[in-house]
DNA sequence: TCTGGGGTCCTAGGACCC
DNA sequence: TCTGGGGTCCTAGGACCC
């Protein structure tokens, strides 16, 4: 028997949980975004795939969906507590698969480890128990380690189940663009394109000391790996543990005064280090977050003198951060991040019992 | 056209110590 | 007075993912 890795991810999950508590809406198109009013400033979190046959997706403004939806379209507020009831009832029925170590990465989408000889059958029996339980829909794909199952996954939607291994790589993704590859975004796809290298198999094919020059030891040997479908395979069912929280906000007013400001940290900080004290630890760190109008980000960070549970420290922290912010500028987003010590078991393990890098 | 809110990990470079 | 190499910690920011 051989050790597979199976990516499950829903389809449309949010619209689809939508549309379940909702039954006339099937068949219209679904877009879920911000509070459901699109002339407000937010972005699109999942449209339905009727919604998407007009070029609507995720990430885009509400405004720009807003233009591009057909009349019959219908604006549904975020409702976070309704999908983390669903998505804990698919992991459960995941979980009672038998033999499998299930692995979550967030609200709709997971990785199952398994040993078997017949792999698409253990990801029909997936998809059928995800169904039983919740009436959603998901589809499978089948690797032999995480990056591949990943990847597989998007030749599966809908519905559907696609295998690749080693085996079939090149034939299917040799041709594509490095940008389809899993933790290779926009920035990164340029500048391998400033070094020749398009496509996956050129990526495959570079010098890795070019890749190491660019993008550090870690990351270029991560990057040419990632070229030939590489790796790792080990699917880890330890419970999450978060090293942070944080809080932030658009604001449909830009923030113009020091006072807005000020009152906006206050909030903010007091609830991102609530997060964490609700967890028992002290927070170590600060982090603020702001968006310039019309739309430049900068984040700045200290660390605290020493770990803390006086709220009214870190707010200052967070104040004192703020104080250096640009006050001749317009502020449209503000966040404020805590980081919280790290539980003991990691450092007695020195195996951080925390979802990293896959 | 106008861009959310929640996270994690990596790198560069300076400070400081031996 | 001018100088090495290595290690660790910290800050600041970048990139990516769901």
């Amino acid at each position: 028997m051989a050790d597979w890795v199976l990516h499950v991810d829903m389809d449309q999950f949010i619209a689809a949980v939508e549309v379940l508590r909702r039954p006339e809406l099937a068949g219209r198109p679904v877009i879920v975004g911000g509070r459901g009013d699109p002339t407000e400033r937010a972005v699109v979190s999942t449209a339905s795939y009727e919604a998407r046959a007009f070029g609507i997706g995720s990430g885009m403004p509400l405004k720009i969906a807003a233009r591009k939806a057909p009349e019959d379209a219908v604006f549904l507020p975020v409702d976070h507590q309704a999908y983390e009831i669903a998505s804990a009832d698919v992991m459960a029925a995941l979980r009672a698969l038998p033999e499998v170590v299930v692995e979550v990465v967030g609200w709709d989408e997971c990785f199952l480890g398994v040993s078997t000889d017949d792999p698409e059958s253990v990801a029909r029996a997936a998809q059928e128990a995800v169904r039983e339980a919740t009436e959603l829909h998901c589809s499978v794909g089948i690797g032999d380690n995480k990056v591949r199952a990943k990847i597989a996954t998007e030749f599966g939607k809908p519905r559907g189940v696609f295998r690749l291994t080693e085996a079939n790589w090149f034939d299917v993704m040799g041709d594509r663009s490095t940008r389809d590859l899993w933790g290779v975004g926009s920035k990164v796809q340029k500048r391998l394109a400033a070094h020749g290298i398009s496509t996956v198999r050129e990526l495959a094919d570079a010098e890795e000391a070019i890749l190491v020059e660019e993008f550090g030891p870690r990351m270029g040997v991560w990057y040419h790996g990632l070229g030939s479908g590489q790796g790792p395979a080990v699917v880890d069912d330890t419970p999450w543990v978060a090293r942070s929280h944080s809080r932030e906000t658009t604001y449909q007013q830009n923030l113009t005064t020091p006072d807005q400001i000020e009152r906006a940290v206050r909030e903010l900080a007091v609830q991102a280090f609530d997060d964490c004290t609700a967890e028992g630890r002290p927070v170590v760190r600060v982090h603020l977050k702001v968006r310039y109008a019309p739309f430049e980000t900068k984040t700045l960070g200290r660390k605290l003198p020493g770990a803390t549970e006086d709220r009214e420290e870190f707010v200052a922290a967070a104040l004192a951060l703020a104080a250096t912010l640009d006050a001749e500028r317009e502020v449209r987003l503000l966040g404020v991040r805590a980081e919280m010590t790290m539980p003991d078991a990691a450092d007695d393990t020195g195996r951080t019992p925390v979802r990293g890098r896959i």
